[in-house]
This record gives C-alpha cells, sequence and structure tokens, in this order.
DNA sequence: CTGGGGAGGGGGCCC
DNA sequence: GGGGCCCCCTCCCCA
C-alpha cells in the first residue's frame, strides 16, 4: 500500500506561524490555527470543535498534522490510541503521530471526526508522509470542520464499534486516525441556507451598466486593482441591500467569528471566542447583520498572498490603507437598480464577503512572491526547449524559473490549474517553509457548485470535485466563471489569463530587468523601456510613443477632445486621472465644519463623531477624546472622496449617497476591528445624519445649528 | 494646480 | 483551446 495520490489541491492554508518564545505559553495546537478558522469552545474553555469563519471552497489543503512522532517500538503505553494517527509507507507503517499533547501537535487535532459520510466536510490524505485535510465540500462560514474516515467507518460498521470505542482508525488516504469523540455537527443548517440563498441571488442578478461621467466603452471591471476588488466587495454589497432581511438572526458566525483570536497573545488562552466586544465596539448599537462580518478581508487575504518577508511589509503599513480597502465613489460602483428610496436602502445587511485583497501599494519591486529569490540569473536561465546548459538571451522568453513557474512545484499554477507547462501538482509534500497562497473565491451557493463542472480534475477517484472553472449560460453562450471573483468570459483562455490576477502568477519575467507580466504583450511592451523603440508615431506632430493607448491620449492634444468633465465647475480634461485630481481639490473646498468648533472635517462620520464626543452643541457625550481621536483618524484614512459624482448622477440624493458610503466606512470599519464610536446613550445611527454627500453644505449647516 | 507622457494591467477579439 | 495582438484604463511622474 503506497502513498495515494495527493487529491488536487487548489487552496492551501498554512498553520499560523508559532514560535514557543513568541506565542507567550500559548500551546501549539491553539496558537496554529488560521485566520479563515476559529475554535469553539466549552464550558471548561476546552477547544471541542474548529469552526470555519468564512466560506472555504472545495480544494483546499490544511496541514500537515502535527504531533509527536513514534515508531511501534517507541510509542509511549500511555497515549490515547484515538490521537494517533499511522503514517504509511510502502505498504507499512511508517510512523505513529501522536497529537494527543496540544504543546507538540497543531491546530488539527482539534478538528472532530465526523459520524458519517454525509456530515464530512474534510478528508485526510497523506502527501510524502505528511498528513494533510482537504476539503470536500464548500465548507460556508459558521460550519465546523468535520474529517471523515471511510474506511474506520466501514471498519466500525463491521465491527459494530461504538464512536466512543475509537480504535487507531485507517483514513481514507492510507492515514490511521481516530480524533476526538465524535460528536453531531453544529446545526448551522438555517444560516448557512440563508447564506447560500443570499449568495445565488447575488450571482444571479446582473449587472446594471453604470453611468459615467466619462465615456467608457467597458463596463467597471476594468479599474485597477484595488478599485477592481473593492467593485467587487461593493458590487456584492449593494446587490445584497435588496436581499431578504437577516437581522435578528443569530447566525453561527455570531458565535463563533472570533473578533478577538485565540492566538493573540493578549487575549486569555482558552477563553471562549467572544465576536465582539460590545462593552467597546462601536456596533453593539448596530443591527447583528453588520456585527457579524468576518475579518478576513483584512486579516487573511492579503497576508495570506505574502511571503513572510512581504507579510512584514504589509503589515506595517495602515490598516486602513483608503487605495486598499475603501471603494472610491467611482463611477465603477455599480447601484442596484431598484434603489429608489431610502427604504431600499438596507445598509446594516451586508453579506458576507470573502474578497481577497492585493496590497498593491508593496510596489513594483515588491510583488508578493518572491520573484526575486527565485528567479535565476540571465544567464542561468535554460531557454525553453533547448537542451542543457543553454542560455538565452532573449528577454521576450517566459521564464520558465520565474515567479510561479511551473517549474517550480510550490509555485505551480496547478492550485489552479492552469497550463502553465508543468502540469498537475507534483505528487510530494509542499514544502512548508514557503508560505503560500490562500485564495478563496466568492461565496457560492451550493446550487451552483453543483452545476457547474471541473475544467480538469486529478483524481477523479476523489470525488473531490475541484471546480476550478465553473462554466455557466449566458444568452444562450458558455461563459467560464471566475470562482474568485465571478467575474465571466467567453474563453477559458481568457478565464485563464485572468486568474494569474489572482494567483498573482507572473511567467513572463524581462531578463534584463526582471519584472514580471502576466501576459506576454505586456511583457513585449515592456522591452520597449529598455530598447527606446517607440513604434506608434503622431502623424500630426512625429512625436512618437511606446504604446498606441498613450499616442491616442496625446492625439487629443492635437483634436481638443477633452472627454472628462467636472460635474462641478464643468473643466474639461483630457485624462482621467486629471479629472480625479481636479475633484480633489472641490473637496477640499467644501470640508465640513461644525459650527462650535474651528476643526473641519472631510467625512460626515469624523463630524459625527466630533458632534458626539465633545461638541458643546451636542450633550450626549460618551466617548474618550483619545477615542475620537482615533476614530477621526481611521475615517480620515477612507478616501470617500476620490469620485462622489456618479452616485449623485444616477439619481441617488445626497441622503442616499451619504447612506451608502457611510454604511461602507462602518463596514469596513467593522472588518478592521476598529472599536471606535462610543455611542454611548444614543444609538449611532449615520443613516440619520443629515443628508451630504460627504459635504455638508452651508444651508445643512444652519439646519444642523438649529437641530443642536 | 494643470497638463503631458510613460508605464503597467486587464480583457476582448481573432487566428 | 491557446496564444498573440490590440485596446482601454489607470496610475505615476514630472514639467
Amino acid at each position: 500500500m503506497g502513498t495515494q495520490p495527493v487529491e488536487e489541491v487548489t487552496y492551501i492554508v498554512n498553520d499560523q506561524l508559532w514560535d514557543l518564545h513568541t506565542s507567550f505559553g500559548l500551546p501549539r495546537a491553539r496558537a496554529t490555527l488560521p485566520q479563515n478558522l476559529a475554535f469553539q469552545y466549552n464550558s471548561s474553555n476546552e477547544v471541542i470543535a474548529v469552526i470555519s469563519r468564512e466560506y472555504i471552497p472545495p480544494g483546499t489543503r490544511f496541514g500537515p498534522l502535527v504531533g509527536k512522532i513514534y515508531n511501534k517500538e517507541t510509542v509511549p503505553k500511555t497515549v490515547k490510541p484515538g490521537c494517533l494517527w499511522m503514517v504509511f509507507s510502502q505498504g507499512c507503517t511508517k510512523k505513529l503521530l501522536d497529537t494527543s499533547d496540544p504543546h507538540h501537535s497543531n491546530w488539527m487535532c482539534y478538528v472532530r471526526r465526523a459520524h458519517s459520510c454525509q456530515l464530512h466536510n474534510l478528508s485526510a490524505g497523506q502527501t510524502d508522509g505528511a498528513i494533510y485535510f482537504h476539503t470536500q465540500r464548500p465548507i460556508l462560514a459558521g460550519s465546523e470542520l468535520l474529517v471523515w474516515d471511510s474506511r474506520a467507518d466501514r471498519a466500525q460498521s463491521k465491527d459494530q464499534c461504538a464512536p466512543s470505542e475509537q480504535k487507531v482508525n485507517v483514513l481514507s488516504a492510507c492515514c490511521t486516525f481516530s480524533g476526538l469523540q465524535q460528536q453531531t455537527p453544529m446545526n448551522h443548517s438555517t444560516y448557512d441556507q440563508k447564506i447560500t440563498a443570499m449568495q445565488t441571488k447575488n450571482k444571479e442578478e446582473e449587472k446594471k451598466p453604470s453611468l459615467q461621467d466619462k465615456p467608457r466603452k467597458r463596463d467597471s471591471s476594468q479599474t485597477a486593482d484595488s478599485r477592481n476588488t473593492l467593485f467587487s466587495e461593493a458590487q456584492l454589497q449593494v446587490k445584497t441591500w435588496n436581499e431578504e432581511p437577516v437581522s435578528g438572526q443569530t447566525g453561527p458566525l455570531d458565535q463563533n467569528d472570533p473578533g478577538q483570536s485565540d492566538i493573540n497573545p493578549n487575549c486569555q488562552a482558552g477563553a471562549p471566542i467572544c465576536p465582539h466586544n460590545t462593552a467597546t465596539s462601536l456596533h453593539k448599537d448596530l443591527p447583528l447583520a453588520l456585527s457579524r462580518f468576518p475579518s478576513s478581508f483584512l486579516l487573511y487575504s492579503p497576508l495570506s498572498h505574502l511571503s513572510q518577508q512581504y507579510q512584514h511589509s504589509y503589515t506595517s503599513l495602515p490598516v486602513h490603507c483608503p487605495r486598499l480597502l475603501f471603494p472610491s465613489y467611482s463611477s465603477a460602483f455599480p447601484l442596484p437598480t431598484s434603489l429608489n428610496s431610502l427604504s431600499d436602502l438596507k445598509p446594516l445587511e451586508i453579506s458576507v464577503l470573502t474578497t481577497p485583497a492585493y496590497p498593491k501599494h508593496l510596489g513594483e519591486g515588491h510583488p508578493p512572491y518572491t520573484y526575486g529569490a527565485v528567479s535565476p540569473s540571465p544567464t542561468s536561465l535554460p531557454k525553453q526547449g533547448s537542451s542543457e546548459g543553454q542560455t538565452t538571451n532573449d528577454p521576450l522568453i517566459p521564464s520558465a524559473t520565474c515567479a510561479m513557474s511551473s517549474s517550480r512545484p510550490e509555485f505551480t499554477m496547478s492550485h489552479l490549474s492552469l497550463p502553465t507547462g508543468g502540469g498537475s501538482l507534483p505528487n510530494r509534500a509542499m514544502p512548508q517553509a514557503q508560505p503560500r497562497a490562500a485564495f478563496w473565491p466568492a461565496p457560492q451557493s451550493k446550487s451552483l457548485l453543483h452545476e457547474v463542472r471541473p475544467g480538469k480534475q486529478l483524481d477523479q477517484s476523489s470525488g473531490a470535485g475541484i471546480l476550478p472553472h465553473p462554466l455557466k449560460k449566458e444568452n444562450g453562450k458558455i461563459k467560464y466563471e471566475c470562482s474568485i471573483c465571478a467575474k465571466s468570459f467567453g474563453q477559458l483562455s481568457n478565464l485563464k489569463v485572468h486568474l494569474r490576477v489572482h494567483s498573482g502568477e507572473r511567467p513572463f519575467q524581462c531578463h534584463i530587468c526582471k519584472k514580471c507580466f502576466t501576459q506576454l504583450a505586456h511583457l513585449q511592451k515592456h522591452h520597449l523601456v529598455h530598447t527606446g523603440e517607440k513604434p506608434h508615431q503622431c502623424l500630426v506632430c512625429n512625436k512618437c510613443f511606446s504604446s498606441t493607448s498613450n499616442l491616442k491620449t496625446h492625439l487629443r492634444l492635437h483634436s481638443g477632445e477633452r472627454p472628462y468633465q467636472c460635474w462641478l465647475c464643468h473643466t474639461r480634461f483630457t485624462q482621467y486621472i486629471h479629472l480625479k485630481l481636479h475633484r480633489r481639490l472641490h473637496e477640499r473646498q467644501q470640508l465640513l465644519c461644525c459650527p462650535s468648533s474651528p476643526p473641519t472635517y472631510l467625512h460626515h462620520a469624523n463630524l459625527e463623531v466630533h458632534q458626539r464626543g465633545n461638541c458643546p452643541l451636542f450633550t450626549y457625550h460618551s466617548c474618550p477624546t483619545a477615542k475620537l481621536c482615533e476614530t477621526n483618524s481611521m475615517c480620515n484614512q477612507f478616501d470617500l472622496s476620490q469620485d462622489p459624482t456618479p452616485l449623485l448622477e444616477r439619481g441617488l440624493d445626497h441622503h442616499r449617497a451619504a447612506l451608502l458610503m457611510e454604511t461602507l466606512i462602518l463596514r469596513k470599519m467593522e472588518l478592521g476591528g476598529i472599536n471606535t464610536v462610543c455611542s454611548g446613550s444614543r444609538p449611532v445611527h449615520f443613516s440619520r445624519m443629515a443628508p451630504s454627500c460627504f459635504f455638508l453644505k452651508q444651508e445643512e449647516q444652519q439646519r444642523h445649528i438649529q437641530l443642536a
């Protein structure tokens, strides 16, 4: 009996880094829990289960399982058989893995065993002597992780062995397992169904063509990285506003979302998970729906994509980098078509989102993967298809060894089933020293997942049903949908190229400057930088340009075309970026000010905080000044003001536009784990604030005075 | 502050 | 279906 083929792995989740000296005595089993998971405790503060904090797609791999290693001769008799895992090699028991000691095992020792095939969502597998857990089906937020052993079940069935009488069981992937006592999984079905229904409806809604203040032939998907990310998020969020309310529902996320992870050394080990510190949270006054956002957006998506060296650089950045986190008031912002009245706005009913964010602000020189570290010198690069030892100086030849190249298993795109030339993931363990990306697809409904078919399955026998390229039909045409951002493409190849956006794969490397690109065309275009070639000439002034786009922009100078107009002063610009910069001038001119004090505020939230905390015109002070300052600081980091026009142009009045954006503020604050505004005796509802689109106009200020 | 150019990224179309 | 080409969009830099 040899090692079984590894199941197809699309996403990899590594343990939290654990260090004996920096974990403040926290047992390894508790300190290594990935951030997308949470522990469930009993009344004695013992871990009884592992819960998913967010949607986890099939094909996700956790592990490896860690524990004390014994062989048959050295295994102590005191070890509980239920905590022993058998690892096989060449048909023989190779070693025994003891997971009974939380100081020597990792979080996986807490994953309970499903008592039936129908209930499990994880299966254990062995790869090169290491045991991993693979998700067999989508795990929705709040669901318990349950690992299943088909062979053990069969054995138990034969032996009529009660669950409590577990012996050393054998897992389906040649591992032997007997975990904690079998338990019935927690009943989150109602909540899961709710989320599923919402997600299904989200997906079925079509994007509304956005009105824009500038001529754009394309939809809003063609935006910058950060805006893309935020757009998707905002899109889902706005869509959700039209969904059936879920307020008042105490779903499992509320119960289990560890707003304070137990890996936090400041947290008391073993303390029950408290989703929110209701004593300090701004949102204690908010409907529950807003208070239950998982923190994955901040906690985990960006970091999980970065190698350790970049994690540091990322975490040193402000948590609320506006470009990264906050959707601009942009023309790329879709609005629900039915948003015609205030009642349509359900700003506190927001679906669970797991959109990954990519820290573009890391800079060109700091890609989220260790390109430079793995890329050999140009002279050492073997020419593709050439014999060994040959080198190439052709900068346009894709580097076989550059970032995420298929030649390197730790970077292979087989995780996403991309045909990068290297084929499938080698059947060997992933080096643990390499932090790897974990990419979460957007939450998908179960129905969708059943409808789509896989682009490729490495192991049909596994039954995992990995679906890297979900298919759907639109107007009779097959569309390939990105499982991460739900964007659809008419051609699979386009989707595969698109997936590089999420994966970070950049297979085309410039051998001169080592910069990597997602597409060959980009590399070819980039190469002109080095050659100085400018093949595109303006027929009017004979000026040459390296790209047609830049030539086209240039031609506007001759034609006098200024397609980008400011809606306030009607100034026109030839480039959109100029209009954006111009708008900020207006914003500065319209800073909010409280009639009682000289400070001005960029955002309505700031003014609200001021008035709530220390404005003499308001009497419901309840928050310390330091807290207010912090809140103001955080609010100011939200760059709400980039593009305030489109919402208004779409018929939204100031009030509704303010509602929309302020809700997003709240959400972002929640995601950031910021406990900011103490609402005191009066509930915080931004929606009751004076109508404004971030800017309090003069007449509204007067009204404000009257109210005060 | 405005304006112009350079550069990179995403995606559609076509072979 | 894959790859190449092209276009559009965005941002940055600098005068």
